[in-house]
DNA sequence: TTGCTAGCTGACCGATCGGTCAGTATACTC
DNA sequence: GAGTATACTGACCGATCGGTCAGCTAGCAA
């Protein structure tokens, strides 16, 4: 079985030098010539695989989608209660992240470009999946009560999203951080971030006072309008 | 009173033009040609005031978070309860980045950035004063009673400024997202999250039997390895 | 008037950019 | 063997890059 990481053919070591320069210096910082030396083939041969710089980047970006979100699937867990299943999916998304650095960072950097012409769509897909499957799960645990009502499904999804891709991409300045302990220790990070939106920050005591009946969110359908712009 | 959106020399017009575009498209995908053109005076003027294209850069940098972080102080609210004084944060925080959109698109690229070559180093000192800041508020609320003490506030920071950061950099893609409601609500977005994090995610039934002795986080030391890897 | 300085510009520089093209090597079909 | 398609390369292209330079202008002191 060939190893991922050191394709035989022209183009895969093409598209592996790519993804790596793309996602270290960004698309306009990335010559082709860098492309072919890191590739090891000649500048001519990425025009005879890729019509132009922007196809090649668009062909990595969908070969790093397509070989990242799969795995997807694993970080949903069935069984345990919920502050077991939140925990096993941060540590899960947070750990992929990681593992495919380079695509996520081909993503983050997509959004923040404004421009619809490069991979936005992409980005916004791959996104988009991630997190309606993860407020369908929540919405499950609404329903069969373990979660709260009145908290908007989205709204916790995108707060773990959020923090997860964060902590991810400012890691190397939160390392230097000296109120930050858990920036090399994922377990604890997933532990405590879990701890933190299971139960709240507040103490205990004053938790009941605040129970206001925020429950506009959980809207009666006839006030909602299409939000579809 | 001169608006700042319109500077009248010179110099200052260069600095305006190549913000947005760095801001806009990133370093390299601005020209100095384009800058000149934007601000309206000829290229070899752009290197009669800045020695290089990179020092115009480091000065766009240091002039934004100048002109962005002092209304810092104002994000802080001394008075009212901890769910309040959460909020007003929030609120403020995610103002702050849309007022000065152009410079916190900057500093988010410099967060993608490896090389410690450019001013990912200006990046970590605007980002760390605001983080440290934010821990020490925290950190008196839980000496005051109202935070409880097995939190992490560096943690608790983390997850606002990250959730904050990440609705902030993924707006345009969060719109499209049917489960997204709060998208254009910047009030009912810090409301929510506000809510949510003051009170925890899981039913109040629940939180009780959850009340781990979570404190293994501050480990012993012994049994835990380095992962620096 | 002269001299000096600061602000500013058009023209220009070598280097590098994305991309092309003629041509070579290999392999497979007939 | 010839014919052909594919993989691949060195040499080259026009355009654009960041940056330089001589020179123009206006203001100001002597």
């Amino acid at each position: 079985m060939p190893s991922p990481q050191a394709p035989t053919c022209s183009a895969g070591r093409i598209l592996a030098a790519a993804q790596q320069l793309f996602a270290e210096l960004g698309y306009d910082a990335v010559s082709t010539s860098a492309i072919a030396e890191q590739a090891g083939v000649s500048k001519a041969n990425i025009f005879h695989h890729f019509s132009s710089k922007k196809a090649l980047y668009l062909a990595v970006l969908t070969a790093g989608c397509k070989k990242s979100t799969p795995l997807l699937d694993d970080m949903i867990q069935e069984s345990g209660s919920l502050s077991e299943r939140l925990c096993h999916f941060i540590r899960a998304h947070i750990d992929n992240l990681h593992k495919y650095d380079e695509v996520s960072r081909l993503l983050l950097r997509e959004l923040l470009e404004n421009e619809p012409q490069r991979g936005q769509e992409i980005a916004e897909q791959v996104l988009g999946e991630n997190f309606s499957r993860l407020v369908g799960i929540l919405r499950d645990s609404q329903r069969c009560g373990e979660l709260r009502r009145n908290v908007d499904p989205a709204m916790v999804a995108m707060l773990l999203v959020g923090a997860n891709v964060f902590f991810f991409q400012s890691r190397e300045v939160l390392r230097h951080f000296p109120d930050i302990r858990f920036a090399d220790d994922l377990a604890a990070y997933s532990r405590r971030l879990t701890e933190i939106l299971v139960n709240g920050v507040a103490m205990p005591a004053l938790k009941l006072k605040t129970n206001t009946p925020d429950t506009h969110s959980t809207n009666k359908g006839a006030t909602r309008k299409k939000v579809g712009v």
